[in-house]
DNA sequence: ATATTAAATTAGGAGTACCTAATAAAGGGG
DNA sequence: CCCCTTTATTAGGTACTCCTAATTTAATAT
């Protein structure tokens, strides 16, 4: 299996997951290849009896296609955690590089891996990590941007694109810390955040791509205590009265 | 820069340090290549600069070229601490997948990694990391086949052999441990060590692949104590009467 | 000095994976 | 229902890296 055929699987898991049967034109953009060049790859994967194809049908993954795809997706997000945990690497650089290795990781690597970081549950920017099992499976997570002012919540997941990682990172903005949305811009306007003691602003397009875990406990009581509502697109910079655990 | 092409690099590496020039033989043979491949794989090396090459004279590395071969070694052998200090791989393992991964590894990686492991100066078989300045240079090594009975000495450095690996491996045989040469067989004998209060028998060949340090002292002292002479071929058990250290 | 052997190169091919250009199939709007 | 756009496939070609077989060069031994 080289890596190209291994990109393939990969880019066709995460797109079966999203939008079920996968066609040429997504693929070749998700995989910068030429639309040519990937029905010809089709064809081979298919003859290996990794994907499910024919000709202007769409492609599926097969069981072992997928079976190969998730292994590889553990083997990145396990290495994810490596570099960031243990050797300081950004959200972003963790990505590229674990881009490298996932690659060239057997299985028993994988195992090593899994062990030695603890069998993490998930890697840095959320994304749960495959195991043989069940997953335990997470509460369900809604976008920082759908929150209405006032809620409590977690950080739970970020999108893995570059631009977003770094300037998240940037103003420390943490996975799994608790934070109380204190306001909610109209229009698409910024969420302003308080985690952690910080206050912190981000752009609707950045509250679109984190995910959080809402809590049930003191809705009631923030907003009794004056914390702005969802359609009141007042003062955004929210005083640091109190931290967020 | 392909994974071919660094094997060609690290290969050409390897014999040169051993031998100078390199034959196309010699590198047909350690790389499992067939001739004709190599005299055109060396043809564009030489196009890109990475070997001095002209036809029937034999394969020298460029600057450059030793210089990436050098890297490769590098990250070679901090995978391989990695993969057997924290990972709990053997030798033979760790060598396997550190050859994979050393293709994966860029510059940033090394260098984190080198931190992570606290700038270690060898590799689990004793062979030393490169790194930028200079090299402390290490105490003279001689093979433990040719070290007389009754010196003592610290084992550093073995073979890169898979069988030879497991071996000793096999046998709790430790690195930089204290040993003493209990006795050596006559003719290519097998060669008696007592390390870590544990008496072991080497066949000579394997012997020839561990490498030592010879400590000073007590190397008189030792033969009064009735250790055997190398030449004297008799009992090779030698009794468990002290530790090592 | 030449005949023989060993080593290296050139020639001719194959497999993988990509590309562009040309052609064919599907699908929506009048 | 057919035209036209979009999507997909086929055709033909390139680059890389390997192979075997044939040839050339170098080295050795008489």
């Amino acid at each position: 299996m080289t890596t190209n055929r291994e990109d393939y699987l990969k880019q066709l898991y995460r797109l079966e997951e999203a939008e079920g049967s996968v066609s040429n034109k997504r693929l070749s953009e998700a995989l910068g290849i030429a639309p040519a060049s990937v029905s010809e790859m089709l064809v081979k994967l298919g003859k290996e009896g990794l994907v499910q194809y024919e000709a202007y049908q769409g492609t599926r993954l097969t069981e072992e296609g997928r079976r190969r795809a998730v292994d590889l997706l553990r083997g990145h997000r396990l290495w994810e955690v490596f570099l960031r945990e243990h050797l300081g690497y950004s959200w972003s650089e963790a990505h590229e590089d674990a881009e490298l290795l996932e690659h060239v990781t057997p299985a028993r690597l994988v195992e090593r891996l899994d062990t030695y970081l603890n069998h993490p549950a998930h890697c840095p920017h959320g994304e749960p990590i495959p195991r043989g099992g069940d997953q335990a499976p997470r509460a369900e997570l809604v976008a920082l941007s759908e929150v209405p002012a006032g809620r409590r919540v977690i950080l739970r997941k970020v999108r893995e694109e570059r631009a977003l990682m770094d300037y998240l990172e940037a103003m420390e903005l943490h996975l799994d810390a608790e934070a109380v949305v204190t306001a909610v811009g109209a229009y698409e306007g910024p969420v302003a955040l308080l985690t952690e003691g910080k206050d912190m602003q981000l752009s609707h397009k950045a509250a679109e791509r984190i995910f959080v875990e809402e809590i049930e406990s003191r809705r009631k009581e923030d907003e009794d205590q004056g914390i702005e509502n969802p359609s009141g697109g007042g003062s955004i910079a929210g005083g640091a009265s109190r931290g967020a655990r």
